[in-house]
DNA sequence: TGCGATTTCAGGAACGATTCCAGCAGTCGA
DNA sequence: TCGACTGCTGGAATCGTTCCTGAAATCGCA
């Protein structure tokens, strides 16, 4: 059933450069001879073997990218409209998750190179910068979300995490309350500057932050509502018990949040929360959630349009930038304030 | 940097059958230039050309995977679990959204074609078999979730949906409700499925159901709870008023459930709704939502086992079955039950 | 009519790997 | 001493494309 070049070339008594020069629109073919091919191929349903011509071209024609977690919407959501830009543009998206394990990344990525990809795409959940620089030797590499102390010789994309910090912590203090805790998240940069961003806050207003007041727990194997709830739990048990809680991520959150109504306390009355994703459903939980917005399609088409700017750059025609860094927004809802300002 | 098998060759001095050989294990090769090329791979870090050992095996070692929708975390809990299996078996896991337009999955399946894929899983949104009996010639093809006509040639993997059907609507009989309304979906087999059953539990209760009380919307670009909070408003203009909403899906729950309250009408005690699919947060809802439970993950790891057992079909080893069905199962919360039974 | 210039096409090599088959030492048995 | 066998290695073809070089055909023009 499949046809190719050479059933074409030998169907039509032609030689296959002449049927490849006509499937590509290049000149120096008679318009006889091209109606004749086009005519055979589309007939017989020809398709062309992009292994075949990547062999050839180098160019795969495919993008890989690597998730520590698929399910996550913030990822699913940036996968499609990445996806979305590069379909427009020819290129398909390899896509598989490390589960957040630095040698099922390491692995993938080898993986990914092995299958020739044209560029690169990882939120990584691995540390040593040498392993991705290695990696970005071979071709193109984007970090997205989570960025690599020296990461010189790949692109970024990203939140700008110390405004998300500050847009969530300065809210709270807007709102009055002067108790604010913090629940983190691993030791990766968005976290961590969130959490700077929330000291500095905190700092400038003149509000300590006492010793127990920021949770911090590995979140290897459980999903993020567990550890949300048994971060909140430990925060419950300080005293003075805090007013807000600042959560790293959305699904955080929502464990804490669980936690907090279990305690029989009031959201946001006894204890506001902001999380920090404005996942999709965020305005449709127990207590519609306050949270930050990263705009994951923006974040995945910016991280599209960086990546085919990257692979053109080899034909010399480089546009410079290779770090997008978006500037995240705050979606007020109940969990921060009394009136109910679902978006 | 890249090393093949060539440059091996060369610089050890052997021919490059012989380092082809060692690298895939063959016998007959001395155990001294074993570990010669061995070595030398290793230092220098070769990596097999995936797409060259393709092009000469006829296996890309590649799946396309083509979704109505990766945000939807119904499907990317299935490409996460498939995923997974496959990465065991060495395959990768090429995504594409077709946003459920017919002309774009149809575009997208050629373009997995063209790619070569060993394997084709489609949660399709076509209705017409041909094409897909077509690609089914191809390459092995599993249809995931959505069923089609006459899809002989091709495998299936989804719910019972009858079976999804009748547990939610007894469910809501079970309770006590008589006036049981209910919000379908597209015309795929799920929503078609789950329509009947509701229907057919209802007649066996000796429960009619009036005329205005199945409401079908078209959601071809708004996301699911629109639609849902749209249908339901529809609903809430009935009289006798539902006391129970059977939503075929979650998204669509959602939205009805916040239809619900903005009426100032309570959950479940005025109205209980029932979901289809538990997404991740269903029971962190405003009310948390009763659901059927689909079991994604399940349904990728089957779909993965059925792949894998076609692809081998080649081989001759035929294991049978080609269609495999996941029984449903209901998860009780609050919104169709006074006490919080949150799992 | 003949010559160079120009169009139009064909052939061969390459891309990186696999696979089939042949060849070449050695070793063993007769 | 010779043939057969075994163990190891290499040559050549192949997969479907593209790219480069070169040849044939056409044409204009002197």
């Amino acid at each position: 059933m499949a046809v190719n070049m050479k059933d074409i070339a030998k169907a039509l008594n032609v030689s296959v450069v002449t049927v490849s020069k006509v499937l590509n629109n290049h000149s120096s073919i008679s318009e006889a001879t091209r109606q004749r091919v086009l005519g055979y191929a589309k007939l017989h349903g020809y398709r062309t073997n992009l292994a075949a011509k990547g062999l050839v071209t180098g160019r795969s024609m495919m993008v890989g990218f690597i998730v520590p977690d698929l399910v996550h919407g913030f990822f699913s959501e940036i996968a499609a409209s990445m996806s979305e830009v590069l379909r427009q543009h020819g290129y398909g998206l390899l896509i598989s998750s490390s589960r957040e394990d630095v040698d099922l990344e390491r692995r993938e990525i080898q993986q990914m190179l092995s299958r020739s990809v044209d560029a690169l795409v990882v939120a990584t959940c691995e540390v040593e910068a040498d392993e991705l620089a290695a990696a970005a030797s071979e071709a193109p590499l984007i970090l997205i979300d989570r960025r690599v102390a020296e990461s010189r010789e790949s692109g970024y994309v990203g939140t700008d995490d110390l405004l998300a910090g500050e847009l969530a912590t300065q809210h709270l203090v807007d709102i009055g309350r002067r108790r604010i805790a913090h629940i983190g998240g691993p030791d990766f940069s968005p976290s961590k500057d969130r959490e700077r961003a929330y000291r500095s806050v905190l700092a400038r207003a003149g509000i300590e932050v006492p010793d127990g007041y920021v949770v911090k727990r590995h979140q290897s194997e459980e999903t993020g509502h567990v550890t949300g709830a048994q971060s909140m739990r430990l925060l419950l048990e300080q005293s003075p018990l805090p007013d807000a809680v600042f959560c790293y991520n959305d699904p955080t959150a929502i464990g804490a949040m669980s936690a907090v109504l279990e305690a029989g306390l009031r959201i946001p009355e006894d204890i506001a929360i902001v999380g920090c994703g404005n996942i999709r459903h965020a305005a449709f939980l127990q207590v519609p959630l306050t949270s930050i917005d990263q705009d994951a399609p923006l974040l995945g088409q910016e991280t599209a349009r960086l990546l085919l700017d990257m692979t053109r750059l080899r034909e010399g025609d480089s546009t410079g930038t290779r770090s997008v860094v978006i500037k995240p927004t705050l979606a007020i809802r109940r969990s921060t304030c009394c009136q109910d300002n679902r978006q």
